[in-house]
DNA sequence: ACATCTGTTATACAATCAGTATAACAAACA
DNA sequence: TGTTTGTTATACTGATTGTATAACAGATGT
Protein backbone atom coordinates (compact mmCIF):
# COMPACT_ATOMS: atom_id res chain seq x y z
CA UNK A 1 0.00 0.00 0.00
CA UNK A 2 1.37 3.52 -0.91
CA UNK A 3 1.59 6.21 1.41
CA UNK A 4 1.68 9.65 0.48
CA UNK A 5 2.53 12.33 3.08
CA UNK A 6 2.06 16.37 2.40
CA UNK A 7 4.72 18.04 4.31
CA UNK A 8 3.24 21.76 3.23
CA UNK A 9 0.18 20.74 4.73
CA UNK A 10 -1.66 21.92 7.88
CA UNK A 11 -2.74 18.54 8.64
CA UNK A 12 -0.48 17.11 11.40
CA UNK A 13 1.68 14.22 10.07
CA UNK A 14 0.52 11.52 12.11
CA UNK A 15 -3.45 12.44 11.27
CA UNK A 16 -2.58 12.22 7.42
CA UNK A 17 -0.66 8.62 8.23
CA UNK A 18 -3.64 7.51 10.15
CA UNK A 19 -6.78 8.79 7.61
CA UNK A 20 -4.76 7.18 4.79
CA UNK A 21 -4.32 3.57 7.14
CA UNK A 22 -8.03 4.21 7.74
CA UNK A 23 -8.57 4.80 3.43
CA UNK A 24 -6.51 1.33 3.13
CA UNK A 25 -8.86 -0.80 5.13
CA UNK A 26 -12.12 0.61 4.06
CA UNK A 27 -10.59 -0.09 0.54
CA UNK A 28 -9.36 -3.94 1.31
CA UNK A 29 -6.29 -2.42 0.71
CA UNK A 30 -5.41 -3.70 4.21
CA UNK A 31 -8.00 -6.78 5.62
CA UNK A 32 -7.95 -8.12 9.16
CA UNK A 33 -4.79 -10.04 10.11
CA UNK A 34 -2.11 -7.76 8.04
CA UNK A 35 0.87 -6.76 9.54
CA UNK A 36 1.67 -2.61 9.01
CA UNK A 37 5.60 -1.92 9.01
CA UNK A 38 7.28 -1.69 12.21
CA UNK A 39 7.41 2.07 13.56
CA UNK A 40 11.19 1.79 12.21
CA UNK A 41 10.57 0.86 9.07
CA UNK A 42 7.92 3.05 8.29
CA UNK A 43 8.97 5.89 9.93
CA UNK A 44 13.14 5.68 7.40
CA UNK A 45 10.32 4.88 4.37
CA UNK A 46 8.43 7.82 4.53
CA UNK A 47 11.15 9.83 6.40
CA UNK A 48 10.07 11.24 9.55
CA UNK A 49 10.50 9.89 12.71
CA UNK A 50 9.78 7.27 14.70
CA UNK A 51 7.86 8.96 17.24
CA UNK A 52 4.91 10.34 14.67
CA UNK A 53 4.25 6.81 12.85
CA UNK A 54 4.26 5.61 16.40
CA UNK A 55 1.37 7.97 17.88
CA UNK A 56 -0.73 7.20 14.28
CA UNK A 57 -0.54 3.27 15.11
CA UNK A 58 -1.24 4.17 18.80
CA UNK A 59 -4.50 6.66 17.53
CA UNK A 60 -5.31 3.89 15.57
CA UNK A 61 -5.20 1.39 18.20
CA UNK A 62 -7.30 3.65 20.35
CA UNK A 63 -9.97 3.69 17.83
CA UNK A 64 -10.28 -0.02 17.20
CA UNK A 65 -8.17 -0.79 13.87
CA UNK A 66 -5.12 -2.00 15.01
CA UNK A 67 -3.51 -4.03 17.77
CA UNK A 68 0.16 -3.74 18.68
CA UNK A 69 1.98 -7.09 19.11
CA UNK A 70 5.45 -7.40 20.03
CA UNK A 71 5.68 -10.79 18.21
CA UNK A 72 3.31 -9.71 14.39
CA UNK A 73 4.42 -5.52 14.93
CA UNK A 74 1.15 -4.03 14.13
CA UNK A 75 -1.81 -6.04 12.72
CA UNK A 76 -5.00 -5.17 10.96
CA UNK A 77 -7.61 -6.19 13.70
CA UNK A 78 -11.16 -4.49 14.23
CA UNK A 79 -13.06 -3.95 17.16
CA UNK A 80 -16.34 -2.49 16.22
CA UNK A 81 -18.67 -0.87 18.40
CA UNK A 82 -21.71 -0.05 16.20
CA UNK A 83 -23.85 1.94 18.22
CA UNK A 84 -20.71 3.95 19.24
CA UNK A 85 -19.62 4.35 15.94
CA UNK A 86 -22.86 5.75 14.26
CA UNK A 87 -22.96 8.39 16.96
CA UNK A 88 -19.62 9.28 16.69
CA UNK A 89 -20.78 9.45 12.81
CA UNK A 90 -23.72 10.89 13.58
CA UNK A 91 -22.38 14.48 15.13
CA UNK A 92 -19.51 14.95 12.75
CA UNK A 93 -22.02 14.70 10.14
CA UNK A 94 -24.16 17.12 11.83
CA UNK A 95 -22.00 20.14 11.79
CA UNK A 96 -20.55 19.26 7.87
CA UNK A 97 -23.91 19.20 6.96
CA UNK A 98 -24.63 22.91 8.86
CA UNK A 99 -21.64 24.03 7.09
CA UNK A 100 -22.79 22.46 3.26
CA UNK A 101 -26.17 23.71 3.94
CA UNK A 102 -24.88 27.00 4.61
CA UNK A 103 -23.11 26.59 0.52
CA UNK A 104 -25.89 26.08 -0.92
CA UNK A 105 -25.50 22.43 -1.26
CA UNK A 106 -28.50 20.53 -1.24
CA UNK A 107 -29.62 16.81 0.81
CA UNK A 108 -29.80 15.25 -2.77
CA UNK A 109 -26.34 16.46 -3.25
CA UNK A 110 -24.94 15.72 0.21
CA UNK A 111 -26.71 11.54 -1.10
CA UNK A 112 -24.97 11.91 -4.82
CA UNK A 113 -21.70 13.10 -3.31
CA UNK A 114 -21.77 10.05 -1.28
CA UNK A 115 -22.67 7.22 -3.86
CA UNK A 116 -19.79 9.21 -5.90
CA UNK A 117 -17.91 8.08 -3.28
CA UNK A 118 -19.04 4.71 -2.98
CA UNK A 119 -18.66 4.21 -6.61
CA UNK A 120 -14.63 3.56 -5.86
CA UNK A 121 -15.30 0.84 -3.23
CA UNK B 1 -29.39 32.19 19.84
CA UNK B 2 -27.87 30.32 22.37
CA UNK B 3 -24.41 29.53 22.71
CA UNK B 4 -22.95 27.04 25.07
CA UNK B 5 -19.18 26.33 25.65
CA UNK B 6 -18.12 22.91 26.67
CA UNK B 7 -15.13 23.68 28.17
CA UNK B 8 -13.87 20.21 29.31
CA UNK B 9 -14.27 19.27 25.21
CA UNK B 10 -11.12 18.42 23.76
CA UNK B 11 -12.08 20.68 20.96
CA UNK B 12 -10.82 23.88 20.64
CA UNK B 13 -13.29 26.64 22.25
CA UNK B 14 -12.91 29.07 18.86
CA UNK B 15 -14.34 25.75 17.10
CA UNK B 16 -17.04 25.22 19.39
CA UNK B 17 -17.94 28.58 18.65
CA UNK B 18 -17.22 28.62 14.98
CA UNK B 19 -19.21 25.54 14.81
CA UNK B 20 -22.32 27.11 16.54
CA UNK B 21 -22.28 29.64 14.45
CA UNK B 22 -22.60 27.96 11.41
CA UNK B 23 -25.34 25.21 12.99
CA UNK B 24 -27.43 28.88 13.63
CA UNK B 25 -27.07 30.27 10.30
CA UNK B 26 -28.03 26.81 8.62
CA UNK B 27 -31.14 26.25 11.07
CA UNK B 28 -32.14 29.87 9.91
CA UNK B 29 -31.82 31.20 13.38
CA UNK B 30 -29.16 33.49 11.72
CA UNK B 31 -29.79 35.05 8.57
CA UNK B 32 -28.04 36.92 6.00
CA UNK B 33 -27.52 40.48 7.62
CA UNK B 34 -27.95 39.78 11.14
CA UNK B 35 -25.16 41.07 13.72
CA UNK B 36 -23.55 39.20 16.18
CA UNK B 37 -22.39 40.48 19.45
CA UNK B 38 -19.06 42.78 19.83
CA UNK B 39 -16.11 40.90 20.23
CA UNK B 40 -16.08 41.85 23.89
CA UNK B 41 -19.42 41.44 24.61
CA UNK B 42 -19.91 37.92 23.24
CA UNK B 43 -16.45 37.20 25.18
CA UNK B 44 -17.86 38.44 28.85
CA UNK B 45 -21.40 36.73 28.20
CA UNK B 46 -19.72 33.30 27.48
CA UNK B 47 -16.63 34.19 30.08
CA UNK B 48 -13.56 33.94 27.76
CA UNK B 49 -10.90 36.11 26.21
CA UNK B 50 -11.64 38.40 23.71
CA UNK B 51 -9.28 37.43 21.35
CA UNK B 52 -10.98 33.63 21.47
CA UNK B 53 -14.11 34.85 20.33
CA UNK B 54 -12.51 37.64 17.75
CA UNK B 55 -10.42 34.10 16.22
CA UNK B 56 -14.08 32.72 15.86
CA UNK B 57 -14.94 35.34 14.16
CA UNK B 58 -11.94 35.62 11.98
CA UNK B 59 -12.08 32.20 10.76
CA UNK B 60 -15.89 32.64 9.80
CA UNK B 61 -14.99 35.63 8.09
CA UNK B 62 -12.01 33.25 5.94
CA UNK B 63 -14.62 31.07 5.41
CA UNK B 64 -17.14 33.44 4.16
CA UNK B 65 -19.95 33.73 6.40
CA UNK B 66 -19.38 36.45 8.12
CA UNK B 67 -17.99 40.25 7.34
CA UNK B 68 -16.53 42.32 9.94
CA UNK B 69 -18.10 45.75 9.99
CA UNK B 70 -16.88 48.49 12.24
CA UNK B 71 -20.23 50.39 11.85
CA UNK B 72 -22.53 46.83 12.04
CA UNK B 73 -19.71 44.82 14.43
CA UNK B 74 -19.81 41.32 12.63
CA UNK B 75 -23.07 40.62 9.70
CA UNK B 76 -23.56 37.52 9.09
CA UNK B 77 -22.68 37.83 5.44
CA UNK B 78 -22.36 34.53 2.93
CA UNK B 79 -19.98 34.46 0.34
CA UNK B 80 -20.63 30.95 -1.65
CA UNK B 81 -18.22 29.80 -3.91
CA UNK B 82 -20.56 25.92 -4.37
CA UNK B 83 -17.76 24.30 -6.58
CA UNK B 84 -15.04 24.94 -3.98
CA UNK B 85 -17.30 23.95 -1.36
CA UNK B 86 -18.53 20.44 -2.94
CA UNK B 87 -14.52 20.00 -3.31
CA UNK B 88 -14.21 20.56 0.11
CA UNK B 89 -17.29 18.73 1.52
CA UNK B 90 -16.39 15.46 -0.98
CA UNK B 91 -12.66 15.70 0.76
CA UNK B 92 -13.50 15.51 3.86
CA UNK B 93 -16.61 12.86 3.56
CA UNK B 94 -14.16 10.83 1.73
CA UNK B 95 -12.45 10.14 5.16
CA UNK B 96 -15.63 10.29 7.24
CA UNK B 97 -16.89 7.60 5.04
CA UNK B 98 -13.66 5.13 5.06
CA UNK B 99 -14.17 5.37 8.56
CA UNK B 100 -17.75 4.41 8.67
CA UNK B 101 -17.30 1.61 6.50
CA UNK B 102 -14.44 0.17 8.33
CA UNK B 103 -16.88 0.39 11.55
CA UNK B 104 -19.64 -1.64 9.26
CA UNK B 105 -21.66 1.43 8.63
CA UNK B 106 -23.22 1.23 5.45
CA UNK B 107 -23.91 3.48 2.30
CA UNK B 108 -27.64 2.90 3.08
CA UNK B 109 -27.28 3.92 6.77
CA UNK B 110 -25.32 7.46 5.78
CA UNK B 111 -28.06 7.90 3.79
CA UNK B 112 -30.44 7.57 6.59
CA UNK B 113 -28.02 9.25 8.84
CA UNK B 114 -27.88 12.30 6.47
CA UNK B 115 -32.04 12.13 6.44
CA UNK B 116 -32.23 12.06 10.33
CA UNK B 117 -30.09 14.73 10.52
CA UNK B 118 -31.74 17.31 7.39
CA UNK B 119 -35.20 16.41 9.42
CA UNK B 120 -34.18 18.73 11.86
CA UNK B 121 -34.17 21.69 9.34
C1' DA C 1 24.63 -17.93 23.10
C1' DC C 2 24.44 -13.99 20.37
C1' DA C 3 22.93 -10.23 17.70
C1' DT C 4 18.95 -8.14 15.88
C1' DC C 5 14.39 -6.39 15.67
C1' DT C 6 10.13 -5.55 18.00
C1' DG C 7 6.87 -2.41 20.79
C1' DT C 8 7.23 0.56 24.66
C1' DT C 9 8.68 4.13 27.66
C1' DA C 10 11.29 8.13 29.19
C1' DT C 11 13.42 12.47 28.49
C1' DA C 12 14.63 16.56 26.04
C1' DC C 13 14.25 20.14 22.66
C1' DA C 14 12.18 23.49 19.16
C1' DA C 15 8.20 25.15 16.91
C1' DT C 16 3.58 25.95 16.78
C1' DC C 17 -1.12 26.46 18.68
C1' DA C 18 -4.68 27.73 22.20
C1' DG C 19 -6.11 30.78 25.46
C1' DT C 20 -5.48 34.58 28.43
C1' DA C 21 -4.07 39.36 29.51
C1' DT C 22 -3.11 44.19 28.77
C1' DA C 23 -2.64 47.81 25.80
C1' DA C 24 -3.11 50.91 22.11
C1' DC C 25 -5.17 52.80 17.70
C1' DA C 26 -8.55 54.96 14.43
C1' DA C 27 -13.29 54.89 12.94
C1' DA C 28 -18.03 55.25 14.34
C1' DC C 29 -21.47 56.92 17.34
C1' DA C 30 -24.42 59.08 20.86
C1' DT D 1 -16.41 64.40 24.44
C1' DG D 2 -16.64 59.98 25.99
C1' DT D 3 -17.73 55.26 24.64
C1' DT D 4 -17.73 51.31 21.75
C1' DT D 5 -16.26 49.22 17.63
C1' DG D 6 -12.82 46.09 14.98
C1' DT D 7 -7.95 45.63 14.67
C1' DT D 8 -3.24 45.02 15.87
C1' DA D 9 0.72 44.24 18.87
C1' DT D 10 3.04 42.10 22.58
C1' DA D 11 3.64 38.76 26.23
C1' DC D 12 2.80 34.88 28.95
C1' DT D 13 1.31 29.94 30.15
C1' DG D 14 0.36 25.47 28.78
C1' DA D 15 -0.54 21.95 25.37
C1' DT D 16 0.49 19.84 20.87
C1' DT D 17 3.54 18.40 17.09
C1' DG D 18 7.66 16.57 15.49
C1' DT D 19 12.35 15.40 16.13
C1' DA D 20 16.17 13.13 18.64
C1' DT D 21 18.52 9.91 21.66
C1' DA D 22 18.35 6.36 24.77
C1' DA D 23 17.08 2.39 27.23
C1' DC D 24 14.33 -1.91 28.28
C1' DA D 25 12.28 -6.58 27.81
C1' DG D 26 10.24 -9.92 24.72
C1' DA D 27 10.65 -12.27 20.37
C1' DT D 28 13.31 -13.95 16.29
C1' DG D 29 17.01 -15.89 13.52
C1' DT D 30 21.51 -17.68 13.07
Amino acid sequence: MLIEIDFNSSEAIYMQLRNQIILGIATSQLQEGDSLPSVRQLAEHIGINMHTVNKAYTVLKQEGFLKLDRRKGAVIALDIDKLQAVETMRRELQVMLAWGRCKNISREEVHQLIDEIYEDY
